[in-house]
DNA sequence: TTATAGTGGAACATCCATGTTCCATAAGGG
DNA sequence: CCCTTATGGAACATGGATGTTCCACTATAA
């Protein structure tokens, strides 16, 4: 490697575009680069300094997002306690993730990690997490896993749009998507 | 009025367009107008001839949005029957919707009726239907009814975009939604 | 068949996001 | 303090979507 090392400034300056990237295409996923530029307090020719064109912006992003992505879910412990327990952390895991979730719901393809995504198939984590649920009779059984992440992932993006356009808090919108998304997956008697 | 008729030649051909619009746009909000008239089988410059700006095509989306959403609501009944079981006739008929559903959910401010939408407010119908639910126990009294709608609409575009991106069969998309939706809204024990 | 309504393609002008270059200036490390 | 690094603005080029005009072609009705 030549320079794998960048300056501090550099850094900062990188993932303040990156950061403010998150929340503009979160919200408009046609934003412009000037948009994007002016939302980080920086010059769009400093942007393009950094991401010289849109797609290496966008493949920045893609990066991020799985970064935080994984580690909500590490944070979230799938493999403990049942499967709809493990599910709930897994939301508010995810809810903390903010725009983001809007920009990956409306852009699925920039995360989709090739690893799974292959038509029908989904996170492995959460793959096996349904599974133990089926199994314990946390999680109805009818579900499958892959209907169960497009549940998960519609009701946090519900819940971050509910507390963009309410007056609720943050707390009382998880607290719905929760409730919510329990209900949803739970046996039915 | 001069001309409030219009030949059935024209009617068609700008009703093709409206249906083309909507299956485009409801794929792809950013779609071009090129790729509309394509999927109308009709020349761009038709298209031109029917609505002269981009706007003008989106303000005939909105009435069209409009006509099928009160449609779709009027076969549900929404007054009949318990809470719970008029908003899963509601989800049924909204499922019909097809393209429609992702449109409206990628780009809500299209229909956003005056009447509601106020900060908060949500369709009256709809409002009434969860009071009774909260009434007859058949719905969760700490669901609001704004909350409501988020949860229904996301879960109808969760199973629509279920389907395009599964094996699934419609019948079987519909009945995922109509599950997971009847347990989120349902009293918990 | 003739006249009219409806259509589609080609060519053109325009606008806007994008991407590039250049330069003056500000910031930060030595 | 000085020199390198980093930045922002202005100006320009480009490409694609949009909107307009014109004309030839087709279908339909009289």
């Amino acid at each position: 490697m030549t320079d794998t090392q960048e300056s501090g400034t550099r850094t900062r300056t990188r993932q303040a575009i990156i950061d403010a990237a998150i929340e503009v295409l979160g919200q408009n996923p046609s934003a412009t680069l000037g948009e994007i530029a002016t939302a980080a307090n920086v010059g769009r020719t400093t942007l393009h300094r950094y991401f010289p064109e849109r797609s290496d912006l966008l493949t920045a992003l893609s990066a991020e997002g799985t970064t935080r992505l994984n580690r909500a879910a590490d944070n979230a412990r799938l493999d403990e306690g049942t499967g709809a327990d493990a599910l709930r952390r897994l939301c508010h895991e995810y809810f903390e993730l903010g725009s983001l979730l809007s920009l990956i719901f409306s852009e699925p393809q920039l995360i989709d990690d090739a690893d799974w995504s292959e038509q029908g198939a989904c996170d492995p984590g959460l793959s096996a997490l349904v599974e133990r649920g089926h199994h314990d009779g946390t999680i109805d059984p009818e579900l499958p896993a892959t209907w169960i992440q497009s549940v998960l992932w519609s009701q946090l993006y519900a819940g971050w749009s509910y507390l963009a356009d309410t007056r609720i808090s943050r707390h009382e919108a998880l607290r719905l998507v929760v409730r919510t998304l329990s209900g949803a997956i739970a046996p039915k008697s």
